[in-house]
DNA sequence: GACTTTTAAATGTCAGACAAATAAAAATTC
DNA sequence: GAATTTTTATTTGTCTGACATTTAAAAGTC
């Protein structure tokens, strides 16, 4: 673990990154506690600071955690689906409502994702996970349900159908692409009229997944992204020209 | 912009989190201007080095970007795609290598994931990316190819497929998984005979590309996801009972 | 032996200072 | 008056040294 003394700027950056590159390489492995501050500091040759910015970098990508006390410390830490989640959800959020995606284009990849899922969830889904997405279909037909919470209804749904495909990566990777959905959806005024209707097609989701009929999840899936295309549209389309 | 002055430990994280927010919510836009270090200290009413360890937090996960000098300061980024792929790349691989995921759980979630760009990349596919899947191939093929550099092209051209789609949001979420797959796929040892095999795979889902047919292209995706566990499954094989 | 107290080590935070970079303002020159 | 150079002020980057707080282990006490 090496840094370059010739470049002056961005020291941090420099021996965050030396450390980053010791934990993807194995050198430092889970759990394993990192020389203390006071300690780097001699190694690094600078200051105490400079070093507490580094490990702050870390930090933030939760690459590592701190502890105060005799024997704390910073430890490498076990880079849980969990805390990656998070993660992935924030960036891809962000990515999103910085880069005028549109919305056309962030439903493609969300209902291409979800579709990959598909036959996998409908060989493998659980009767809990069947029992997580009734309740929520049960929970958009409330009345009186606010559209934010319609929509939050709706991505814990498809969370739902993602995780059971039983594969910890897809659910990883289709976190991400779901959750950040969410506030574009939110634009959406949902009527009643165009609740029933995804009700509905939530329903006949369901019912495949518990006939474990591949096919028809995945049409149905189909249906479901063209009607969520031309309700934004619909929207888009109020927008310019309010009557 | 608050934090909580009760809860005394991690001012840093709590001050990182509420600039964190006010970006997420539009509080602060692309490109602004963050108030000075000392203006933050004062207006958190905390020291210089606890706002700059926040500080840094937020550049690690590039939400922010640091200038030095007079009119310099720290600035609201804009998130690219192309700033987001690296980190998605890193936390990928990171999580694959720290939780032991098996090879045939990463494997199926990639192709399934790749299995759902193909019909959209086989509409859209430029030929600028089908000759770039042409070019890896014949790579491929060259002789004295190392197993890494074959891995390299093998990501390469499944880049190339992915990005056919011409969904920059697909393209995103995909780099984690293709890439992160890449030192897993590195631990394989392709004999010749096995090389021979997948290119020829390759070369049916460059034709099938060409053709624009979409279901020929999912059913060789199909039989590469098979040939590359059992790929897979004869190392671990070896590993355990070496004739 | 079990409990309490002390101690040492480590992170968290602070204050003040200087260095370096940089853009704007001021001065100089033609 | 315009172009160039110099100065200056601002801001981040880094350092030094200090104190507070937390925590586990060691020492002491009953």
């Amino acid at each position: 673990m090496k840094i370059d003394p010739k470049k002056p700027a961005d020291l941090s950056a420099q021996i965050a990154q030396a450390i980053r590159d010791a934990i993807i390489s194995g050198e430092l492995i889970v759990d394993e506690r990192l020389p203390s501050e006071a300690e780097l500091s001699e190694q690094f040759q600078v200051s105490r600071p400079t070093v507490r910015e580094a490990l702050k970098r870390l930090a933030a990508q939760s690459l590592i955690r701190t502890q105060r006390g005799a024997s704390g410390g910073a430890f490498v830490n076990r880079l849980s689906f969990e805390g990656a989640y998070s993660q992935q959800i924030t960036t891809s959020t962000l990515l999103l409502s910085m880069n005028a995606v549109s919305f056309d284009t962030a439903c493609e990849a969300r209902f291409a994702l979800e579709r990959a899922c598909a036959p996998l969830s409908a060989q493998r889904r659980t009767a809990d996970q069947l029992a997580t997405m009734r309740a929520e279909i049960h929970r958009q037909s409330q009345p009186g349900l606010t559209d934010e919470a319609f929509c939050a209804s709706d991505v814990a749904l498809h969370r739902a159908l993602v995780d059971g495909a039983g594969n910890p990566v897809l659910s990883y990777q289709l976190a991400g692409a779901v959750e950040a959905m969410q506030p574009l959806m939110n634009m959406i005024t949902f009527t009643a009229r165009s609740r029933e209707a995804i009700i509905a097609l939530h329903n006949q989701i369901a019912d495949a997944l518990e006939d474990r009929d591949s096919t028809k999840v995945d049409a149905t899936l189909v249906e479901l992204e063209s009607y969520t295309r031309r309700l934004a549209q619909d929207v888009a389309q109020q927008r310019r020209n309010p009557a």
